[in-house]
RNA sequence: GGGGCCGUAGCUCAGUUGGGAGAGCGCUAGCUUUGCAAGCUAGAUGUCGAGGGUUCGAGUCCCUUCGGCUCCA
């Protein structure tokens, strides 16, 4: 039977059993901040279990996608583990439990119409004390006592472990159903969890029944489909054996199940299969959470194939190798299959790179190594080489192998260890804990929302909840005022608005008869809303009428702000592509910030055209509208949906005119006109192909159009150019620095001529704000300082411009200069030339020639140079001749008294010498210590 | 979210208690030579990522910032 089949059977069995078939949620739930990527079948429905919605069904069954990188090590080498696997499920929210779920699971294995898995083959293992579900074994199955397993809270309790050692919460016994092959081991195909206690404390007495009990299973398809197609490991069957087989032919080798290279043919199947799915979801490659995952999945099969001698990128040629084996259950795959190797691709090329990299900083350590006669490869040092650069210790062992030296896998481990603990770990959330708020859920289930078409309601208080978890409590009334903490208050109904789908929650005021709160905050948890707040006079009673006032101008501010953010979707969609999907979204009062998918950076031109477009759908005044309809008739509309989001059915779509449809949860404006201005601030990168864009609307976009054109005003004023030209015109300024700075450095004889910078004022058509906008942009780049500071900075540029030209000016007043006119006002000390003089505008490093040129035309010398600049600077350098030296006089003693006498210090080699003072006015006293000083140390020596 | 590393010539990088910005490859010219990444000689090339600070003096020390790489969770 194949694998896409024996899916179909399981989930059309537990339909005839009254179940809802539900679809695999995605790979990667945004949704559920306590997990990276889909861990199991019952993901999907933790709210399920735990009443915190309305159950629309009370049995479900779903094939699941998943992704575990727990027993990552095992991938390849163990005939069933993987990290993306698929698992079937069916479960029962406080619908049936212990004897239906046994009966149908033994129904669905051995009845010839669905499996017809030979009984005798099958044995079953129940928890110790679990009498109930051993009866049923015994009783309905009939099956003999020695074929019913008793074992402990480590192996069939969900979680293990979880009487004796917690965590507090859902948990409750669970029933294994293995299956005993011809060869080898015999393997557990299915778990039933039957969640019915929660535990509450240590032991004894610490599981309560709990009041509805649910029904959780889970099967790995790839193992029951191993199991009834009879082949030796889950790589075998026949979705997965196509791509092991492909795997083989791109590296060029022969598959081979028992050896090493068996092994990574296996990983790079499951680790491919893997990424393939992930990239398929926009989650790409990168440094943080699910993206860090799906690179390292990435790295550890790109390096098996660098261990089988690939150089060149070659996971993403087996994309389409998944896809086609995926496409019954996932056809989507198909359709993303070029962007999916792309995406791979580089990240291949990438590693490639960090690989080549890699090998010249293992030859490093082995030269080193060799120097110090040593033969164990250092684990800290190769545990320092991988944190810091990514070279994979693997590749360091074989190349050590290579050499004869041993790798010291231990003290690796110990250092990874330690850095695992440096970099801080997180504690994950308990599932299942029952807060002030749970039991609020359950009684309330939902608090009615009224903001879509009102910021004012009435309403009743339905709770308090005062302090911090997990000190928190519910309470009758609050009259401290002052109160450092937010007291949490829920409504029955409300026009507050939860943070959700990025946008902010709402602030206001709830009003009572002699109280008054201010909400400061508005959370959402399940279907209730969250006020969070202070009270500011009275006293506040649960039961309380209240007078909802959110503060409707901060509201019409997000509004503005969500719907641009809408219009800005669109508009990246027509100007970059369809991949430039949201990733993720704020959205505050006139505020908004966008992440998308896009590999480089957003072109100025192509900023340009997104706002301008945005700028169009704005002035069109189309109408903006929203409906609730199923999530099936959103999706033929085309609306646009994102992977990760959850959406419920039916949704609520939100359309603009006939050029955006999104499924989203947020207030909206009625036109698009009421946009009033958006204005982008900025774009930039946040991670690997994640770019960002954050963007105002209204009152802010305006100011800050105010503030660009006031900088720009600014600009030309200063540059005394059109505003049209001012990037050319600081182009030419900052070169002429660059040109002066060569000047004074190299002592070029010509002084440059002040050139006029643009100095007529084209008079022609005044640019538009976007040419200005985008001219100031890039004037900013080019300075490498922010739009709004590049007034400052071109000021700043022309203080330098005009100091420089000064010292010039200083320099070229004095006449030429070159070592041969220093030479005519030496003076002879004992047969050495004594050359100390001032030069007037010359800088150090042209001294330092000066002196050079000095030494190069005489046999024996001392040379001090000086200069003044700034007022309050003067800047030395000393040199003397080799003869000099092998005297023992020294430069840097020369020059330090010197130094001394125009306040400063300084120092250097013996050869030449460079010190600077403070005190320019007593340069020539300090000149006449120097002549002083080496005519001393002249005839001393 | 947290840790580590790197930005110096077109490229790959060196630059040692702070004191004249370098090497190899490439490039240009000349010579030599019939060749396969050839040899010799000469030469050009730098906002040492950006901004600020400390200092008489910063590629080097401190702070801020931008960009890139990498690991952990």
């Amino acid at each position: 039977m194949k694998t896409d089949e024996l899916r179909e059977r399981y989930l059309a069995f537990f339909e005839t059993k009254g179940h809802k078939r539900v679809p695999s949620d995605v790979l990667v739930p945004t949704w559920d901040p306590s997990v990276l990527f889909t861990p199991a079948g019952m993901n999907q429905f933790k709210d399920h279990f735990l009443g915190k919605v309305k159950l629309e069904f009370t049995r479900a069954t779903s094939c699941q996608k998943c992704l575990r990188t727990g027993d990552i090590d095992n991938v390849g080498r163990t005939a069933y583990h993987h990290t993306f696997f698929e698992m079937l499920g069916n479960f029962s929210f406080g619908d049936y439990f212990k004897r239906d779920a046994i009966n149908w699971a033994w129904e669905f294995l051995t009845d010839k119409k669905w499996l017809g898995i030979e009984p005798s083959r099958l044995t079953v293992t129940v928890y110790t004390d679990d009498d109930e579900a051993a009866g049923i074994w015994a009783k309905d199955v009939g099956l003999s006592v020695d074929r019913i397993e008793r074992c402990g809270e480590d192996e069939n309790f969900w979680p293990a472990n979880a009487p004796s050692q917690g965590p507090d919460g859902v948990c409750g016994p669970c029933s294994e159903i293995y299956f005993h092959p011809d060869q080898g081991n015999p393997v557990e195909i299915w778990n039933l969890v039957f969640t019915q206690f929660n535990r509450v404390g240590e032991p004894p007495d610490n599981l309560r029944l709990l009041p509805s009990k649910n029904i959780d299973t889970g099967m790995s398809l790839e193992r029951i489909a191993t199991t009834v197609q009879g082949v030796p490991t889950n790589y075998h069957i026949d979705n997965l054996m196509p791509i092991v087989l492909a795997a083989a032919e791109v590296c060029g080798i022969k598959y081979e199940y028992e050896s090493d290279n068996g092994r990574r043919l296996r990983r790079i199947t499951d680790h491919v299969r893997a990424c393939t799915f992930a990239v398929h979801e926009n989650v790409y490659p990168g440094a943080n959470k699910e993206k860090y995952v799906v690179k390292r999945l990435l790295r550890r099969a790109v390096l098996d194939g660098h261990q089988m001698g690939m150089r060149q990128p070659f996971l993403n040629k087996l994309v389409s190798v998944v896809a086609d084996v995926m496409k019954r259950p996932y056809p989507e795959l198909l359709e993303t299959v070029k962007r999916v190797s792309g995406v791979i691709e580089k990240e291949e090329a990438n590693f490639f790179g960090t690989i080549d990299a890699g090998l010249n900083h293992i030859d490093r350590v082995f030269d080193q190594m060799l120097r110090e006669n040593r033969v164990t490869v250092d684990g800290a040092v190769a545990a320092e080489l991988y944190q810091t650069y990514g070279v994979p210790p693997e590749l360091f062992e074989s190349l050590a192998a290579e050499h004869n030296l041993a790798f010291d896998w231990q003290g690796y481990e110990q250092a990874m260890e330690e850095h695992g603990e440096a970099s801080g770990k997180v504690q994950h959330a308990v599932m299942g804990t029952r807060g002030p708020i749970d039991s609020l859920k359950q009684a309330l289930h939902t608090t009615e929302f009224l903001g879509y078409e009102t910021t004012e309601a009435e309403a009743t208080i339905k709770g308090i909840i005062a302090g911090t978890a997990p000190n928190d409590h519910l309470c009758d009334k609050m009259k401290e005022i002052g109160h450092k903490n937010p007291v949490r208050v829920v409504l029955d109904r409300t026009p507050f608005y939860g943070e959700s789908g990025g946008q902010v929650g709402d602030t206001g005021k709830l009003v009572g008869d002699g109280f008054e709160f201010a909400v400061t905050d508005t959370q959402k948890d399940g279907g209730l809303v969250i006020h969070a707040g202070h009270l500011v006079r009275g006293v506040m009673r649960e039961g309380a009428k209240v007078k909802a006032v959110v503060d409707s101008q901060r509201r019409a501010g997000i509004r503005r702000a969500h719907s641009a953010t809408h219009i800005l979707h669109y508009a990246l969609q027509k100007n970059l592509g369809s991949h430039a999907q949201q990733q993720g979204s704020k959205v505050d009062e006139d505020w908004l910030r966008f992440d998308f998918t896009n590999l480089s950076p957003v072109s100025g031109e192509q900023l340009a055209a997104i706002s301008a477009d945005v700028a169009q759908q704005v002035a069109a005044s189309s109408p903006v509208k929203w409906e609730i309809l199923p999530l099936a008739d959103a999706r033929k509309q085309g609306a646009m949906m994102l992977f990760g989001e959850k959406y419920p059915d039916p949704v609520r779509m939100i359309s603009m005119g006939a050029f955006s449809k999104e499924l989203c949860g947020g207030t909206h404006l009625t036109n698009t006109r009421e946009v009033e201005q958006f204005e982008v601030l900025s774009e930039e990168g946040v991670s690997a192909g994640t770019r960002r864009i954050i963007a105002l609307t209204g009152a802010k976009a305006a100011q800050h159009r105010r503030d660009i054109e006031a900088a720009i005003e600014k600009v030309a004023k200063l540059l005394g150019v059109a505003a049209s030209e001012v990037t050319d015109a600081a182009g030419v300024l900052a070169g002429k620095v660059r040109e002066l700075r060569k000047q004074i450095a190299g002592g070029g004889a010509a002084l440059a001529k002040p050139q006029a910078v643009g100095q007529k004022v084209k008079s022609g058509t005044k640019p538009t704000y976007d040419e200005m906008k985008q001219a100031l942009l890039e004037t900013g780049r080019l300075l490498s300082v922010a739009p709004l500071d590049v007034p400052r900075r071109l000021a700043a540029i022309q203080a330098d411009v005009a100091a420089l030209e000064k010292q010039l000016a200083e320099r070229s007043a004095a006449g030429p200069l070159s070592g041969e006119r220093l030479l005519e006002s030496a003076e002879e000390v004992g047969g050495v030339t004594v050359i100390v003089s001032e030069v007037p505008g010359v800088e150090a490093n042209l001294m330092r020639q000066l002196i050079d040129q000095v030494r190069g035309r005489t046999s024996s010398s001392a040379v001090l140079l000086a200069s003044r600049q700034d007022d309050d600077k003067v800047t030395l350098v000393a040199g003397i001749s080799k003869d000099l030296q092998a005297r023992k006089l020294s430069a840097g003693d020369w020059i330090r008294p010197v130094a001394a006498a125009v306040g400063g210090g300084g120092g250097g080699r013996p050869d030449m010498a460079q010190a600077g003072g403070k005190v320019p006015a007593k340069l020539p006293e300090a000149l006449q210590i120097a002549r002083e000083t080496i005519q001393k140390m002249i005839s001393k020596a």
